[in-house]
Parts: C-alpha cells; structure tokens; sequence
DNA sequence: ATCAGTGCAAATGCTTTGCATCGGT
DNA sequence: ACCGATGCAAAGCATTTGCACTGAT
C-alpha cells in the first residue's frame, strides 16, 4: 500500500494525516500478527524515534472508532488490534498464546444463514465470531 | 446445591475445603450473571466480612486450574467467571458490557459437525464458542 | 490562526505477588 | 505438626488521562 492510499484512508474519515499516524497504520497492515499496541510502539519507534506510547494508544483507539481497524481482547486482556475489516474468526494457542486468523467461506455463510434463520429475542446481532481454543500442533 | 455437595465438588481435585471457598463457590454457580472477581468479592463479603480480594483472586484462579469453573475474558479486558462448564456462546451488549449466555443446540450441533470435517492444519481444537455483539432492544 | 494531535508523566484499574499468620488435614 | 490457604499491602502491567506544546489545515 502507498502513501497515497494510507493518505485516503486515514483522511476520508475526516481525520489529519500525521506522520504518526502515516507509521502507525502502515505497520498494522504490514503485519500479520496481531499486534499489542506496545509491538506497534517497538516497531514504530524504529521510524520515528520520537512517538510516545500514549499516541499509539490514542491513534490506535481513533482509528477503532473512525471504523478504519478493529480491535479486540486476547486470553489475557491485553487489546489486539487488525486493520483486516472482515469478520473472520481466530485460534488462539492456549500454549503460546499466538493468535492466527481462521478464515473459512463456507463456516462465514453457515453462521450467517444461521442467525438470519434463528432470531434472538431482546438482542440486535451486528458481529459474529468465532473463537476456537486449543494448540497448534 | 448443600453443604455436601459443594465439599465433594472441591474437595474431589484435591483441595482442602475452606469456609473461603465454600462461599466463593456458591455464589459463583448462584448468579446468573458472568461475575467479576470484584463482584464476587462484594457478595461474598456480606457472608464473611474479613475475606479479601487477593484470596478471592487465588481461589477463583484455583478453581479454574482445577477444572471446578471456567474463565474468560470480557470486551473491556476484564475476567469473567462462569461454573457452567459446558461450551456456549455469549452475547455482548457494546452499549452495557452486560453479557448473556446464548445456549443453541442446533448451533452447537452445527459447528462441531463443521469442524469434525473441516481440520484445521497445523492446529488442535479443544474448544470452540460464538463471541456475538450488538446490543440489547 | 485555529484546533486537533502529540509527548510526557502521572494516575487508574485490574490482577498478581510476597510474606507473615492461620487453620484443615 | 505440617503445609497449603488466607489477609494484607505493595508491586506490576496495560491502559487512560491531563495538560502544555506542536503542527496540519
């Protein structure tokens, strides 16, 4: 992805484009892990010695809320964020605690079909996922 | 559930049965909600006033190594308690944080038979469960 | 020039740890 | 009596907040 291409990005939801926030999201889509925010300050900091971890964090939770990445908690309660948009589900390794994308059509169309059939009483779905523990082997 | 009932279920991991735990546990599986450590704290205190929060920590961490409860973690990081052991989906509230049990044996049914025939490389799947958020109505 | 974004440090909130004392077996 | 369990306080760690300064528009 190019300058130009993160410009858009980050500016069409009406936010400025920093420098800051150039590195950030160039590093959430570079990588395909799913990062701490203390992994995007490391890497981050490579580039722009300067940046404090408080802007990562705050960067990072404009960029959840401009509905550019999404973030969600691991089995530690440490935040994880992911600039792919997509619903998709994750395995997390109870040993290592990595945590790798599961991508899967046919599971995606399943569980759609499922809750338009099974409405649940008293809740508005608006995001399904799956979380699958276990060990990678 | 008695007195008797809840000693054997603790004791039968090979811990020692104490007033601490007797209370914690019977909390734990007399709410209907997915308690905090802090909640539990302030319940359990109200039957025993000298308990403490660290103790309530160590036994819940307990139990769980022993297999007596389960733990996860909700959307803000913080750890949820649960006796019921057997897999089931939650329903998260992005507006209260309240989480609901959503218990579905066709959903059950269909996601083990999915993962039955689809195996995932590399990967051993020990337990799998639907993280669902929207909000109430 | 304005006002959002940044850097820094202090504060917060949840959880863990260390250690002396207590209590179940 | 032994050794694990408890209470308390301090420490730890991820995250948030407050505020003066900076920089993009």
């Amino acid at each position: 992805m190019d300058i130009e291409e993160i410009k858009h990005k980050i500016t069409k939801g009406g936010l400025k484009f920093t420098h800051q926030r150039m590195v950030i999201y160039e590093e959430l889509t570079g990588s395909q892990n799913h990062p701490t925010a203390e992994w995007v300050y490391e890497q981050v900091r490579e580039k722009n010695p300067s940046i404090s971890l408080g802007t990562v964090y705050k960067t990072l939770d404009t960029f959840v809320n401009a509905g550019i990445i999404q973030k969600f908690v691991d089995n530690n309660g440490v935040m994880r964020f992911d600039a792919i948009l997509e619903a998709h589900s994750h395995l997390y390794d109870k040993e290592t605690n990595e945590i790798r994308d599961y991508r899967n059509k046919d599971l995606e169309s399943l569980l759609k079909k499922f809750f338009d059939n099974n409405e649940i009483k008293d809740f508005e779905v608006e995001d399904i996922s799956v979380v699958i523990k276990g060990r990678n082997k």
